[in-house]
DNA sequence: GGCTCCATGTAAGGAGTTACATGATTCA
DNA sequence: TGAATCATGTAACTCCTTACATGGAGCC
């Protein structure tokens, strides 16, 4: 159980039942990167939650082979124990391919320093204005729950923090003494 | 050339001459789990770096095959173009497994979404004091340099940023018409 | 009748993970 | 002398990615 299996239980146990098309749709609307909405791990990982029966498919009778995908008891367990169970590993900062690049400001020359944390913090307000707009696409388009909508909140938590950062790490490098 | 492999070449410009072994300790010391530190990705990450020449490698002549590993021109190079040229995929949203099981709240009872919540919260409270210990274990053995210190900040932006956007969104999820 | 979307998949490939393997050094 | 640590690697495995493949439904 990966937690893409985890999380594909989980949009079925609350949108469903569902196809795995449908499925595939939730991921491409996400504005977060973490999956590529590909049909190679949504297939593959839609059949190991039926092998292990967390998912059940009732396919349709008529032509159209939609199958539509329900969560079993079992299923809603691992959904629940998901949820509910959150290890310490889950909860530590994420990968972030920008503050990772900021580690190694210190090894440019003290002139350009600046430019590179300026070009973060540009495309950070770019990622900002994108999450804005999708908010207001979901809102116009009355997309997802209320809890939806409220956890989405969070990109723009964490995005704005960001910003924050790079703001003030700008002013830190420009009053560093150049060694 | 990966995000691993750029982030190796980046620890070598910036703390070479140094060994396999020594990058892989630059990774175990790294709060983030981004990366696992393992030689299994290590050193066939350096393989690649040397056969693309961003690498260059020196082996001692004494009986410890400990090989110094420096960066060529085209290495800095390539180091360069990777702090300065941030693209837009870059600067998303990071993939953020709390967040992402947050957007399910919504289908367990109401009554238990709260305790869901308050895990994610005391989970994210004891990563704060990890990163606060880290930090201060970090002043004690006065190991980076200045920029490293300002640039690991940004874990603490994060991860206060998503304990705001929790305790909010705890008061937000009771105050849901249960529908 | 042909075009576009719906809907389901497979194939090849790469990257990273865990676990295993090996040998030299240092220190008690 | 034996244990821990330094230091370098390989092997098997899993998962995800990109690209390709297939066929029906609706519509103009």
């Amino acid at each position: 159980m990966t937690e893409l299996d985890l999380t594909i239980l989980a949009i079925i146990a609350r949108d469903g039942p569902m196809s795995a098309y449908d499925v595939r749709k939730v991921f491409a609307r996400s504005l977060t990167s973490t999956w590529s909405s590909s049909t190679g791990s949504i297939y593959p990982s839609i059949r190991r939650l039926q092998k292990a029966r967390h998912v059940a498919a009732t396919t349709a009778k008529g032509a159209r082979a939609r199958k539509a995908l329900r969560v079993t008891a079992s299923g809603r367990g691992a959904v629940d124990a998901w949820l509910l169970h959150i290890t310490a590993g889950v909860a530590g900062p994420t990968p972030n391919p920008i503050r990772t690049r900021m580690y190694f400001v210190g090894i440019v020359a003290p002139a350009k320093r600046s430019a590179i944390i300026r070009r973060a913090t540009e495309s950070t307000r770019a990622a900002i204005a994108a999450a804005e707009q999708a908010r207001a696409d979901r809102m116009a388009a009355d997309e997802g729950d209320a809890v939806q909508h409220l956890a989405s909140e969070g990109v723009l938590f964490e995005l704005r923090a960001r910003l924050e950062w790079l703001t003030w790490l700008e002013a830190q490098v420009r009053n560093l003494p150049s060694k």
